[in-house]
RNA sequence: GCCAAAGUGGCGGAAUUGGUAGACGCGCUGGACUCAAAAUCCAGUGUCCGUUGAGGACGUGAGGGUUCGAGUCCCUCCUUUGGUACCA
């Protein structure tokens, strides 16, 4: 008889909500740990079979942990923003609101079916205006502060204000050139705009991907999805808001080396950052007073720089155009303007046109041509490239195609073959001023750059591929952003007391027609009378990208009802960093990304106390179909779990998803493997249940057998290690072998199966708990404390050492433990299966390991 | 192209620092129980040769190397997955 798994399953259920077992203090009781689940966006598809995965993981370690006498905050929440929830309103017209909170509560149900511990007094929902009103809090925070380069952090804008007041802007790397009093004269506008410079977040026109189906930008990664499907996208330049994450690049770059993550998931993240070392160098415009200035990785190769090319939407294009050039340049302006980025790179045949201009090449004094080509982004370094064609494969092409000299100053290759990349030995580099020829790669660039830096011409710079954030979305279902737009020009931002600004409730939910989200039809909502000033205003209608709610919800879970901060300072230093973070590797970069973004700048304003959010990360693995492929609708191979909770229970699911392999790993779909695991709980139930539903008899209070007792604290270490490592497969694998060593005895002690249920807890919660109250316990296993092994007790009297021939195993004996080298190597030489490979042939060696192994080499 | 991770029985996967390859589970084979089946229990199960019992050879993607000894370390190559793609 299959043991009761329903019954058992909704029983605990019910007692843990009733109970509020996990419910988790406010502040912790001695040492602490908070693991994390990256909280899902509930789709109306309800739970994947990929979710229960991280979210069982996660769950073994707390009730472990709390076992262990550990305060574990283990939350869960609903990423709940987003385009799907819109989408849907648009064809149906049912507000994403209710679509949200009923995909929600299904979501819900399907987590709570799992047994998952979570304590559900914490949930959070991005949705609700109590969350968001703190994401636009944090959003002020962002407009209201300025990134300092001399400190290396953000500080209140007021900081900057104040020192424009005193100083002007002498002291502020980089500024524009602004004297104290300059400042003072400075109007309401002047000052908003140079401000604007300066704020972590702000507005700029830049060239966005904007689908006019859709009615939104997308963002570039968002790019490819769409088209896919068939929607177009094009490039315009739009007013949008940007956050400064560049001006965070060096920290997020140097503060992930001290993170506990997948080294893939840090190796990614050093890649989109990008970070490359080089100089700058100004080409003066020849025979004006203007230089184009330039980014290389590669100054050493200044000598052989025999053009420029400059991005086709780069500033001065107009003023280096010759007028009979400028009917072919312009007609190539508006061609690459249509052009996203990612067509750009898809075909990779150069294009490109001379303006008729020239610069000088401060190395060589030589006139060198200035070209235009899309190959040159206008978002990387100074959006202009010195040309190298003889050592930079891109210069090459395109300087085969359009007949441009190639000079080679760097030895090593065979320039009229192929561009060479490679380190070498430079030549043809000298001038009055400086000589390289003869220098080694390195060193050339070392000697160029101190010439550059000491004749003006440039100097050592480090420049990052890493963008500002693109942070508005034109859509409904986001949270507004709260600022105001005045009629002088200016922006005033709502204050924190109105917040939170609220999403105004619309009949319909189409695109406005124009480039802005449907909220500008809420006519009522975005006119306002700016207080402060008395100046007419209009708000912001675009809303926050989906990234921005999980941004920060880990420091709501701490604090989620207070209604003062989005998180009680106290608390926060008490619970965070998350000790544990575990979610899917597609939010390797952007996610992760921006979280520690957030993060760094409200630590720099004092509202956080680690500079790191995220300590450890993990990420599942992928659960592929039955047929080892990606699940999908269209190859039908996708598994609900409604339906194999209601065939096996919710334990079997969880324990199979661990069973099935690594948590990190790509890994297939079983229904037969889950069977495997179900059979595995019904051994454990008859272990201690008789047919009759009774407590089993053989279960007794004498001693136990010593090799059973030996198992016993093998399975206790293992299954410790493991789940602190989470190895979880390999932590069940030693449960069934102890269940198996179990099964084969007569009489079943009393003083091994107690614990055992324990140990069997984490995994499987519910059984565990319907045992325990079987064997005469009445409250929860859950704080139960955890067994502890005995070291001792693992030392079996007697070990079984192998004995190899020149590496190959000839036979085994049973000794005791420790026994000394000559006596193991005596009894090798002596076992009569090692005879037969020895006699008669010398022994040139005898490799002994204690305890392991005897291997005699012979000739 | 570049970067990263990974290739082990029929299948999912084990193997702490180089030291018994294949734990555990699935599947399969045989047996017990049963009128029969399911469930359960017991035994076996890498491949090949040999076979009455032994015993032996081969074996962790391919090929080399280091070592008394390599799934594990080094080199070259192949395949798969993920990321990235004119970033100067």
């Amino acid at each position: 008889m299959a043991y009761p798994f329903q019954a058992i399953e909704s029983r605990w259920q019910r007692f843990w909500e009733e109970h509020q077992t996990f419910r988790t203090p406010t502040r912790p009781a001695g040492p602490k740990c908070y693991v994390l689940d990256m909280f899902p966006y509930p789709s109306g598809a309800g739970l994947h079979v990929g979710h229960p995965e991280g979210y069982t993981a996660t769950d073994i370690l707390c009730r472990y942990l709390r076992m262990k006498g550990i305060s574990v905050l283990h939350p869960m929440g609903w990423d709940a923003f987003g385009l799907p929830a819109e989408r849907y309103a648009m064809q149906t017209n049912i507000h994403p609101r209710i679509t949200t909170e009923k995909n929600i509560e299904t979501f819900r149900r399907q987590i709570r079916m799992l047994g998952l511990s979570y304590d559900w007094s914490r949930e959070v929902n991005t949705t609700d205006p109590g969350y968001y009103r703190w994401t636009q809090w944090i959003f002020l925070k962002m407009y209201g502060s300025w990134y300092d380069p001399r400190e290396d952090r953000a500080r209140p804008i007021e900081s900057l204000v104040d020192e424009l007041e005193k100083l002007g802007s002498a002291g502020i790397p980089g500024a524009d050139p602004l004297t104290a009093p300059e400042w003072s004269s400075c109007g309401r506008k002047k000052r908003h705009d140079f401000l604007a410079k300066y704020r972590l977040a702000y507005m700029t026109e830049i060239p966005v991907n904007w689908c006019e189906a859709l009615g939104t930008v997308l963002a570039n990664e968002e790019v490819a999805e769409w088209t896919g499907k068939g929607y177009t996208v094009e490039r315009r330049p739009m007013r949008q808001w940007m956050m400064r994450i560049t001006a965070y690049a060096e920290r997020l770059l140097r503060d992930a080396g001290g993170l506990n993550w997948p080294s893939s998931t840090l190796e990614q993240q050093r890649n989109w950052i990008g970070r490359s070392e080089g100089a700058e160098i100004d080409f003066p415009l020849d025979g004006r007073d203007e230089v184009l200035r330039v980014f290389t990785t590669c100054p050493d190769t200044i000598f052989g720089a025999t053009f420029m090319v400059m991005a086709p939407e780069h500033p001065l294009v107009d003023l280096l155009t010759a007028p009979g050039q400028r009917a072919e340049v312009d007609e190539y302006r508006s061609r690459a303007r249509l052009k996203s980025e990612v067509e750009r790179g898809i075909d990779s045949d150069k294009t490109g046109v001379f303006t008729g201009g020239w610069v000088v090449n401060p190395a060589t004094s030589e006139k060198i041509p200035v070209w235009i080509a899309d190959y040159v982004l206008m978002g990387y370094g100074t959006g202009a490239i010195m040309a190298v064609p003889a050592h930079d494969e891109r210069d090459y092409a395109f300087a085969l195609k359009f007949h441009l000299p190639i000079v080679e100053v760097v030895s090593g290759g065979d320039v009229s073959r192929a561009a060479f990349t490679g380190n070498g030995t430079a030549v043809n580099s000298s001038n009055a001023g400086v000589s390289l020829d003869g220098l080694s790669t390195p060193e050339a660039k070392k000697r160029v750059v101190a010439w550059l830096k000491e004749s003006r011409h440039g100097c050592p710079a480090v420049q990052y591929k890493l963008r500002d954030w693109l942070f508005a979305r034109q859509r409904y279902w986001g949270e507004p952003i709260p600022i105001v737009h005045l009629e002088d020009g200016t922006m005033e931002p709502v204050p924190e007391t109105e917040l939170p600004l609220l999403l105004p409730d619309l009949k319909k939910f189409q695109p406005s027609g124009t480039t802005e989200s449907p909220l500008a039809l809420a006519t009522e909502w975005v006119t306002v009378v700016d207080r402060k000033t008395g100046l007419l205003g209009r708000r912001e209608t675009n809303t926050m990208p989906q990234w921005a709610g999980s941004c920060w919800y880990y420091l709501r879970y701490i604090d989620p009802e207070n209604s003062d901060a989005f998180c009680d300072p106290d608390l926060e230093r008490r619970w965070m960093p998350v000790d544990l973070y575990v979610g899917g590797a597609e939010h390797a970069v952007l996610h992760l990304m921006y979280a520690r973004f957030w993060h760094k700048v409200l630590f720099d304003l004092g509202c956080v106390s680690t500079p790191e959010p995220f300590m450890k990360l993990r990420h599942q693995g992928t659960i592929l179909g039955e047929d080892s492929r990606k699940m999908s609708k269209s190859r039908g191979n996708v598994v609900n779990p409604d339906d194999v909770v209601n065939q096996y229970g919710a334990d079997a699911v969880r324990l199979f998803e661990m069973f099935m392999g690594p948590l990190e790993e790509m890994k297939p779909w079983s229904t037969r493997n889950v069977e495997g695991v179900w059979r595995f709980l019904n051994r454990c139930w008859r272990l201690f249940v008789d047919e009759t539903g009774r407590p089993d008899t053989r279960i007794a209070d004498g001693p136990a057998d010593p090799a059973l007792e030996r198992e016993f604290h093998a399975t206790v270490k293992k299954v410790g290690e493991d789940i602190e490592a989470l190895r979880f497969n390999t932590a069940i694998s030693q449960l069934m072998i102890f269940v198996n060593a179990v099964m084969q005895q007569e009489e079943r002690p009393r003083r091994l199966l107690e614990p055992f249920v324990k140990l069997l807890s984490p995994f499987a919660p519910h059984l565990a708990e319907e045992l325990w109250s079987t064997l005469g316990h009445e409250s929860t296993i859950t704080y139960e404390p955890w067994p502890e092994f005995d070291a001792a007790m693992l030392q079996a009297s007697t070990v079984e050492v192998v004995v190899q021939v020149n590496g190959k195993v000839r036979s085994r004996l049973s000794v005791a433990v420790d026994a000394p080298d000559a006596e193991l190597e005596a009894r090798a030489r002596a076992d009569e299966a090692v005879r037969k490979h020895i006699d008669g042939k010398n022994v040139l060696k005898a490799i002994v390991v204690k305890n392991k192994l005897v291997n005699l080499v012979v000739q």
